[in-house]
DNA sequence: GGATACTTTAAAATCATTCTAAATAGATTG
DNA sequence: CAATCTATTTAGAATGATTTTAAAGTATCC
């Protein structure tokens, strides 16, 4: 089975229409390793690889993608939104210097989260960011 | 010692000029509660309390203030960038709905910080966020 | 008071993102 | 397969937060 045919799969079992945008895009981002990316970087990447597409068309697909619940959305970085493929819950390292995300697993983390809201809250989601910058 | 005294030694302290607008959104923020703000909503609450000041202006003062350490920096909240009055390392509730945000004392969370990073990183600050929203 | 450097301001510019509206293409049905 | 219906793509305009520009004003120091 051909990665364009995951693809197509996935695309299918989340209800979304086959369009040969959205099948690009599933291929570029649903690989064997798990990414982040902003609408930007994806169309650079996009155009790079000598195809052409809207950037308005990225950023419609992305968003597909997260209410079909194939991406996760992070914390904006540096005022882009970041989408993830990794969908298990997980937190960050940011590199402060280039923006690059990288996974933290959750076994690493540990939250004792006594302060309860204010009552008739419930908790959405969520993340720890650990920003670093190399070594002085 | 009046509020607007305590506002032009911290000011002095920091070495910032001292400017009616400095002095008067210093006035505003460093009070007895932590309080968080953006420009924005610091320039609507200027206004509302009939003082005209330009909005430039209180961007440039919320920048002078966190270079001098007097304000924290919150990961941006609905692209919106967010600046503390409470500078000591703590964590974040953040309403979805509202995009208010809550401290949570740093003893209510613990971390684990097991994975290195790579080779020649240090590890700049860490943010907890999580994300609340009124019950179903 | 006068020189100097810094600050304030209105307005324009920037940048990520969203919206608009028209053209296109996927899905469905007969 | 064709007709139809609806969702998607697209270029370009619009939006909204923030930054920049450049000119006028103000703080600080002598
Ligand atoms: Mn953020
Ligand atoms: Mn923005
Ligand atoms: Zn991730
Ligand atoms: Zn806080």
């Amino acid at each position: 089975m051909s990665d364009k045919q995951n693809t197509i799969e996935m695309l299918k079992k989340a209800g979304l229409r086959l369009t040969k945008q959205r099948i690009f895009i599933g291929d570029l981002l649903f690989g064997s390793k798990h990414k982040h990316v902003s609408a930007e970087s994806l169309h650079n990447r996009i155009e790079k690889l000598g195809k052409k597409m809207a950037l308005a068309t990225v950023y419609n697909c992305l968003h597909h993608f997260h209410k079909a619940g194939l991406l996760k959305k992070v914390n904006a970085v540096n005022d882009v939104i970041i989408f993830d493929t990794n969908l298990c819950y997980h937190h960050h390292f940011l590199n402060v210097e280039t923006g690059e995300l990288t996974d933290i697993d959750e076994s690493n983390v540990s939250i004792a989260e006594l302060p309860s809201l204010p009552e008739g809250f419930e908790t959405e989601s969520m993340e720890l960011t650990i920003r670093v910058k190399p070594q002085t």
